[in-house]
DNA sequence: CTATTTGCCTACTATGTCAATAGGTAAAAA
DNA sequence: TTTTTACCTATTGACATAGTAGGCAAATAG
């Protein structure tokens, strides 16, 4: 399951998109119109300056800008940034070390195909396509 | 993520169905076989019992064995008794409050996408797909 | 009728993750 | 030099994961 991180990270992105003004949005301001403690959103800012999703700068006129256009950053790319690989199983994950069992095991192929399902799936969804049109 | 306990079902179902003799099988020859943890498989086992997958019999003689054919196991049944609903957010599993963000909420679609093909993936695989063929 | 085999039951534990909160330091601009 | 903002470390309570431990109940073989 997708965990507050990771959703909590879409929305300031989209939050980010909407409110873009050429400048630095404040922290303050996401946590205000999202409703979400600020306390708790530098958490996870920080992991995503970290991963070079944003950018922040501290002062007055300070805070947090995208990095690219909207279209693109994959919405996997966010997910797995914040909430680790997308692996069904935790031997399919990124760095895991090699099953013993994986020769003779039944359910690999299954989990295998799921996750190629589940990474072009958010691989192939963009930044841009949550942001709603401005009217 | 699946953890061991839907993981570990999967196996024991598995081999029930690689192992079928008409009788039933104790769990002590199935953990021997999948090197699993004894105790642990008896609390997923009952789980399964409970959940309808299997029927347990004591005594002498007894032990466990499928109460269908392995075609008319979907992998999705399995994995939904022993892991909950395969929700990708909280909002979206089975008896979740709804959230007052719905109507706004601009990731909802997308959750919701990838939920549906989720369960469209797990309820049109069967156990008898993992099952190797004797030769 | 008794010993053995097996399922079934409650309880406990160690480790880790989730979702925050708390309090302070550093940087940058007005 | 005051205000605003990011950034840093530490701590917490609740819950889930992956088991372990020990004993009771049922059913069959002898």
């Amino acid at each position: 399951m997708i965990s507050t991180k990771g959703r909590y990270a879409i929305r300031v992105m989209i939050d980010l998109a909407e409110n873009d003004n050429g400048s630095y949005i404040p922290l303050k301001d996401i946590a205000a119109r999202q409703k979400i403690s600020k306390k708790y959103l530098e958490i996870i800012v920080k992991d995503m300056v970290a991963g070079g999703l944003l950018v922040g700068a501290s002062g007055k006129g300070g805070g947090y800008r995208l990095l690219r256009k909207p279209e693109e950053y994959p919405v996997g790319e966010v997910l797995e940034l914040m909430e680790g690989p997308l692996s069904s199983v935790a031997c399919l994950a990124d760095g895991a070390e090699p099953c013993p069992r994986a020769a003779e095991c039944e359910t690999l192929p299954l989990w295998a195909e799921y996750d190629k399902l589940t990474h072009d799936f958010f691989y192939s969804r963009y930044l841009s396509d949550l942001i709603k049109k401005e009217s």
